[in-house]
DNA sequence: GCAAGGTC
């Protein structure tokens, strides 16, 4: 039987080139989880029929299991010893079941995923899914190649070897470690500062080894400038008139920090009064054409040239390749294969309106190869594939294409040649020299023109010559401080460290963004937030280890040796996690140290809000803190009760809940059609009743014993029998589209609606009406709630002027007719579902008295 | 709600 082959690469535009390489563009391709294309072709000698498909990055990523899910269960400590398991990182695209189904019937995989660690460990995610195993007969092999080129390829079929398990199981070892480490800090940190301070807007207050770090160099600038003292300089510039030029002079000394001594040598000038030419030499300089684009350049000259940020600019440069007209952004090599094609890349670029001239000119007077840079064994250089013109990319994509371009043609253009003239003068004994710069050939500054050297023309000298100095000015001037980091430099600090990669180097710089520890300035300078300060100023007093850049090099070393195979896997991890562990809990008995950084910086709960509403319990007035997450603060009894997260609140007509006193509160959801409800502080927080089915706020597919903060019971939800705002005296019938109930908004007046308290189904009544409300009467036919109507004068329908109407909103004709749904299926009591469930109310049924009943269809 | 690494 004939060999069948599955191949898999890391991406699906791989797997594509791969197949279209060793079919000679000779296969069918048809779609599945990834793209699937097959062919027949030659394999280890003999005829075989070969799939190629691939995944799309890592199919699996590690988590803890549900068991240490639960925040407040689960103490951050245990996570170091706690089990880990490995699930599809995105279940939807179901690429383990793609990969199982492929390979049934196959006799031979061969591996073809990225050429580094993280691919070596996809490798044997691959394995998994594919269920091959070393002992069924069937062969797993590794095909290494350098580039994705017809020739790379074609050597990495002849010389296939193993997958190498050590480099996979170092990529294992640093999953479980981040995760690990990661989580346990986040969770403790987290869970201590949040709810201490009122204007400490965090939803959760990270740590990773790598995010942390990054935040640590934005805070170390800052630190740099609020320590930073200035002094004053001064710096002595003669002046000399000579053939027409006035030049200015600078002075070998540059600046003294000493005004007498300055002023000494000014006189000293002003007294000789002649410059004597000591010295005239004129040098070749060049300046060299670049080399490769990787990303971490291209990130760095997008933040500071073109203003867009490393994920604006990683989501462009994604579009662009996935459009063609770039090669793959996520390089880290700068030099570009031998067998690069330059030709084939240049004319794809001659017909450009802003770049074909000077592709053009290239390809007939002669290109350079780029400069010598690092071969990652990656991808080759950013790259343009395709022209591309300003209409058809958009204005910000087309910025990035377009430097891509220049950079690209820059590559393979002449160095830029330069004459440096230099004339050295004495006066008064003290040096002074002036610069002239000319080009001779400009090369790629041509097509890179912010980089062109500034020229500046110099009249000629002789050595001996004597000139009358015109004027001495004694510019004085302030040392001054360095700017916030700017992001170009962080990437650089990063990348110079080994923090992230270049796939994930603007995602942590994000990270820091959304968690609010910096803040984007003009000019995409990094000035860190009172939070991100506090927390590395913590960190540097508790253990600056947590913070330093170290942190994460001292991982890299010791997944290493795993990789290397120098070091036993679990052994490292165990060791790595048992430092972290200790580091943790000293952290833990220091945070104290921290707390007061934040005493400092954040005020305490009980400072900030502003009264709102009354205790139940103490009687006095608790503030509301709008900041995230809301809540009401009692300083007297010092309790915290969460409201709802969206929307606004305040105080209902000092109205109070029977049940424990508590003032009432309205909650608004935003939106013209948000719902408007009282709700109890108390009751929400702790919910009198059982069988609450589903809470306000509750996670839609949650189920409803795991509450998050302040997720609970509105006084729609509440059962209570005789209090006037609960479910029972203002529920109308029942809905039409849920298991809900249609309950009056109390404050919806002049647009008078109901609302479902479960589901967004709305129902508009009679419009204008000075009053509409519940009354304790329910509908002999429907069981619904007789609502009673108090229409405006000057438009009411009733017959005579009469305002006053009580009826049932669906089987009294007037009112029916009046009511309209807003949203959901049908509303009448001849519908499906209209008649018969009204179950809003029902004072007089005695089955109704046990709050714990459904008020449902039973 | 949490890390960092792939990739879309």
């Amino acid at each position: 039987m004939a060999p069948k082959v599955l191949m898999v690469a890391e991406k699906p535009s791989i797997a594509l080139s791969i197949a279209s390489v060793l079919s000679g563009a000779q296969m069918s391709t048809r779609r599945g989880s990834t793209e699937v294309h097959e062919f027949d072709a030659m394999f280890l000698g003999s005829r075989a029929h070969y799939k190629v498909t691939s995944v799309i990055g890592h199919v699996f990523s590690v988590d803890f299991p549900a068991a240490f899910q639960d925040w407040t269960t689960t103490n951050p400590s245990d996570l170091f010893q706690a089990p880990i398991l490995k699930k599809e990182t995105n279940p939807k695209a179901h690429i383990c079941r793609h990969l199982s189904q492929e390979a049934r019937g196959c006799t031979h995989l061969v591996l073809w995923l990225d050429c580094d660690r993280e691919g070596e460990n996809i490798c044997f995610e691959v394995i998994e899914c594919t269920g091959f195993h070393a002992s069924d007969g069937r062969r797993i092999y590794r095909a290494r190649f350098s580039s994705v080129t017809e020739k790379d390829i074609l050597k990495a079929m002849n010389s296939l070897a193993e997958p190498n398990r050590d480099e996979a199981l170092s990529v294992d070892a640093r999953q479980e470690i981040d995760l690990k480490v990661g989580v346990a800090f986040t969770r403790f940190q987290t869970s201590y500062f949040n709810g201490k301070y009122g204007n400490l807007d965090a939803r959760v207050i990270s740590y990773g080894p790598c995010q942390t770090p990054t935040l640590g160099f934005c805070v170390d600038r800052y630190l740099q400038i609020t320590m930073f003292k200035p002094e004053k300089f001064w710096m002595l510039h003669p002046y000399i008139m000579y053939k027409g030029y006035e030049l200015k002079l600078e002075w070998e000394r540059s600046r003294l920090f000493d005004a007498d001594v300055s002023a000494m040598f000014r006189n000293r000038i002003i007294e000789d009064g002649i410059m004597k030419v000591v010295r005239v030499s004129e040098k070749l300089e060049s300046k060299a054409r670049p080399s490769g684009l990787n990303t971490v350049n291209l990130l760095k000259v997008a933040s500071s040239a073109l203003g867009f940020g490393p994920q604006l600019t990683m989501q462009l440069a994604e579009r662009l390749y996935t459009q063609g007209f770039i090669s793959y952004p996520r390089t880290e090599s700068t030099a570009y294969p031998s067998s690069f094609d330059f030709k084939g890349a240049l004319g794809a670029l001659v017909h450009n309106p802003v770049f074909g001239a000077y592709a053009q000119k290239l390809l007939t007077e002669s290109y350079n190869k780029p400069r010598a840079g690092t071969d990652a064994g990656d991808h080759p250089p950013i790259t343009p594939m395709r022209s591309a013109s300003e209409d058809s990319l958009g204005n910000d994509a087309w910025k990035l294409y377009q430097y891509i371009c220049q950079h690209f043609l820059g590559t393979l253009s002449p160095d830029c040649k330069y004459r440096r003239i230099k004339v050295e003068f004495e006066s008064g004994g003290e040096q002074f020299q002036c610069v002239g710069q000319l080009a001779t050939v400009k090369g790629f500054t041509s097509i890179m023109p912010w980089l062109a050297i500034s020229e500046k023309n110099l009249p000629e000298f002789a050595v001996g010559e004597k000139i009358e100095i015109s004027k001495v000015e004694l510019d004085e001037g302030n040392t001054s401080p360095p700017d916030y980091l700017s992001e170009s430099e962080l990437i650089s600090l990063m990348e110079k460290h080994g923090i992230g990669t270049d796939a994930s180097i603007s995602v942590h710089i994000n990270n820091i963004c959304e968690r609010n520890y910096v803040q984007v300035q003009a000019g995409r300078r990094l000035a860190p937030t009172p939070l991100g300060i506090s927390l590395i100023r913590g960190y540097q007093c508790i253990d600056s280890d947590l913070c330093l850049p170290d942190i994460r090099s001292f991982i890299e070393h010791q997944i290493t040796l795993v990789a290397k195979g120098q070091a036993d896997h679990s052994m490292v991890v165990q060791h790595v996690l048992e430092q972290f562990r200790r580091k943790f809990s000293y952290f833990v008995k220091q945070i104290d140290n921290m707390d007061a950084l934040f005493e400092a910086q954040f005020s305490p709960l009980s400072d900030s809000g502003r009264l709102l509403s009354k205790c139940g319990k103490c009687l006095r007035y608790m503030k509301y803190i709008s900041t995230q997450p809301a809540r009401l603060y009692c300083g007297t009894c010092e309790e915290v009760y969460y409201v709802p997260q969206k929307g606004t609140v305040k105080l209902y007509k000092e109205l109070t809940c029977p049940l424990d006193n508590f003032e009432l509160l309205l909650c608004s959801m935003p939106g013209p059609e948000g719902k408007s409800f009282p709700l109890c502080p108390y009751c929400f927080n702790c919910p009198p009743f059982e069988g609450i089915d589903t809470f306000f706020g509750a996670p839609k597919t949650g189920d409803s014993t795991k509450l998050g903060k302040g997720v609970g019971m509105p006084c729609f939800l509440c059962p209570h029998t005789t209090c006037p705002h609960s479910v029972i005296a203002q529920g109308v019938c029942a809905c039409p589209e849920c298991s809900g109930t249609l309950v009056l908004d109390p404050v919806s007046a002049p647009k008078w609606r109901l609302y479902c308290n479960m589901c967004n189904c709305l129902v508009s009544l009679p419009e204008g009406a000075h009053r509409i409300s519940t009354t304790q009467d329910k509908c002999p036919e429907c069981d619904s709630t007789i609502i009673e109507v108090d229409f405006n004068k000057k438009t009411t329908p009733l017959k005579d002027g009469a305002t006053l109407h009580k009826g049932c909103i669906l089987c009294d004709e007037l009112l029916h007719s009046l009511v309209e749904m807003k949203h959901g299926r049908s509303f009448s009591r001849h519908g499906r579902r209209g008649r018969g469930r009204g179950r809003g109310r029902g004072r007089g049924s005695t089955k109704q008295q046990d709050p714990k009943m459904s008020f449902r269809d039973f």
